[in-house]
DNA sequence: CGCCTGGTTGAGGTGCGTCAACATGGGTGG
DNA sequence: CCACCCATGTTGACGCACCTCAACCAGGCG
């Protein structure tokens, strides 16, 4: 892998607190690819023994089982994915696919591990990142037991305008039948759930959404921290040097409002 | 906190792998308590900074929105949880409530920091558990959005005959009402998935279950180690000398089989 | 232009929730 | 010891949310 790649990679902020000697261990072996829309990258129960690491593109996580299939996660950059499996050397959890051409970053397995056994910064940074995608897994659940359709997109909605810099316009990056699926639906739920928040002001046109947010919409929605990301409060800064970058681990590679 | 219960902690899985000296380190500030059944540990939200560890009970998780609430997760001994908070300081993911009298120890979260930050063995063993619940997560999750209720009902039974060592008569531990919660139904929906598979030979007397595992059964449950753990192939051993002891870490604290 | 894919709209069916009535059993107090 | 009570579990009737199937529409591309 190229030097000025490699750079890039230390940026990241899973290695953010780890020391360049470190980083360097882990990137031997290491390659930096570039895929096609539509590749798979990997199918659940796969024994592939690698850290991805999306640095561009967009990636889907998708599970299945009798015929019938469903979306995790779809992951934006900066995020990782299969890392519980390269952890643990075990079997993939999901199928992983792109979107959209992406590149990816594979950091193999075993040097992860070694890695971390040498490393305790880089074995803390990793139970960071773990922590946050578990964090991110368990309000999906919770995304899913608790709301109903309508409540889930309202909530994706608003999500998503946070993400965009509290904008009132959101732009779709992907098909909304991908959507549906990420929200636990059908194609054909998610288009009348849309007419559905018509009456609180949720304009669509194509993959273009307006958002007015109302208060009714608001009190309709009732986003929270237990369950909404976007509205927890960053870990608070302990007085302690701990987080010495101050920069949050991102990728939530994992849980309903993913990107 | 006693030498005894002490000795017994650092024989958890989780610790097996960490040297007597951290685990000495682990446990100051640790204290050992017992709760009557019924008693709320901790609230979703609650900045609680501490790692739980269930030796004795049962535990169950639950979230809550919108005066809807749902049980994520059922704990048996030997189980951690709030893990994932305790690691990055921050409000707990899921209210925690004693079924039944436990013997819970709770392990100051900053303690957890420090020491894993200077031991790498314990930042990597709690990056194997925090893999291993996330695995949990997904695979509930999974099992949420594919399944039906009867087919999730079909596979908790398949999952307990296999924990209670493939027999053919289970009983249930806790409430039916929360097992229903846990498979995300109402209790007369549970009433209902119960004789719906009567058809397959379960039958149901109170607490006790007998399931004569049919063909037809097991094809209308078609239980995957992609979605149930107790079909989880072992992680393969490596070559290496990664785990020790072989022991694995149990404690799945989140998922839809989780005890 | 015609094809194909993705999205929308409509009609009808089903799974599951809701509400209500009833049964059962453990616990308490007379 | 029994009467009573309350919580849990079951059963039935009904309604809503969502899925299924089908027709239709719009845009992209050969």
């Amino acid at each position: 892998m190229r030097s000025s790649d490699q750079a890039r990679a230390m940026a990241l902020p899973l290695f953010a607190g780890v020391s360049p000697r470190t980083t360097r261990e882990l990137f031997v072996g290491a390659f930096l690819q570039r895929f096609p829309a539509g590749t798979t990258l990997l199918m659940e129960g796969d024994p592939v023994d690698f850290l991805y690491v999306l640095l561009d593109g967009i990636v889907e996580l998708q599970g299945a089982w009798k015929h019938r299939e469903t979306t995790l996660a779809v992951l934006e950059p900066i995020s990782t994915f299969n890392l519980a499996a390269a952890v643990l050397d075990a079997q993939a959890l999901a199928t992983a696919r792109t979107i959209e051409r992406s590149e990816i970053l594979m950091l193999p397995g075993e040097a992860l591990r070694r890695t971390m056994k040498a490393d305790p910064d880089l074995g803390f940074a990793v139970a960071e990142e773990l922590s946050a995608v578990l964090s991110g897994a368990v309000r999906a659940t919770k995304n899913q037991k608790l709301r109903g359709g309508v409540e889930r997109l309202a909530n994706y909605l608003l999500a998503h305008c946070m993400r965009q810099g509290g904008a009132e316009r959101i732009t779709l990056r992907y098909e909304k039948r991908i959507l549906s699926s990420l929200l636990g639906m059908t194609p054909e739920t998610l288009s009348r759930a849309f007419v559905a928040l018509a009456r609180y002001g949720v304009e669509v046109k194509g993959p273009e959404i307006s958002v007015t947010r109302t208060a009714a919409f608001e009190r309709f929605a009732r986003p929270t921290s237990l369950i909404d990301n976007h509205l927890a409060e960053p870990t608070r800064p302990t007085s302690k040097v701990e987080r010495e970058q101050g920069q949050p681990v991102t990728s939530w590679a994992l849980g309903a409002e993913s990107p």
